[in-house]
DNA sequence: GCATTATTTCGATATTTGTCGAAATATGGC
DNA sequence: GCCATATTTCGACAAATATCGAAATAATGC
């Protein structure tokens, strides 16, 4: 069930240090940021972290790639604009997001 | 903390029940659905569904007015508008979202 | 293979969540 | 004012979450 899915992504980023998490990797671009430097940023223990990017992870909006020792960390962009096309489709289903064609849907 | 409000409101939609419901309101749209019914279709305990209903108004996502005895919820829009423009401006910012302009941006 | 660095897993704990049934409240009609 | 219907609030409780420090694992370089 593709809305199951979808709760368990805005789950995972409804979570304000998981939302910040994703905002850097996202601002991080390609680049990516290794998991150290995330730790860093965001002030947390490095097993709290662990946990969140886990959690992430598992919702395929984060990917990671082993560089050496360290992890580089990556938003996973089409998941994110899966989700979004979700809410696009599903939940405000044609005009009604858009409420300048309000009326003309009525 | 704007930060903090968006992640609220992707918590408030990341819950199975939150999302169907929400979902079915977006659905209902200008007219909106009793709480009653909502109750039927999601065949919850009402006191289950005035706990999300209670969620998901607390963060704006829904609204509710009296019609005599009974209330009528109905999704708020512009609320979600600002949502999905908060994930697209500030956590998928230019072209990280688009695919096809990857190679234009590097 | 050992030391070093990077990261995860483990165990513990306080808080929050999801769910229910029962009781309380609100609204309108008689 | 009382009754019927609609909805919320009140406990209660099991399950999930967020957080930490300490111990374990992974990977490289010497």
């Amino acid at each position: 069930m593709k809305l199951e899915q979808a709760a368990k992504q805005l789950e995972a980023l409804g979570n304000p240090t998981r939302l910040n998490l994703y905002r850097i990797l996202v601002r991080a671009d390609e680049a990516g940021r290794p998991v150290g430097t995330l730790q860093e940023s965001l002030g947390i223990a490095a097993s709290t972290l662990s946990h969140h990017l886990h959690r992430l992870i598992l919702t395929g909006l984060v990917s990671q790639e082993r560089q050496a020792t360290t992890l580089i960390c990556r938003a996973n962009y089409p998941v994110m604009n899966d989700l979004l096309g979700f809410l696009a489709d599903e939940c405000c289903a044609d005009a009604a997001c858009n409420p300048s064609a309000d009326i003309a849907a009525a």
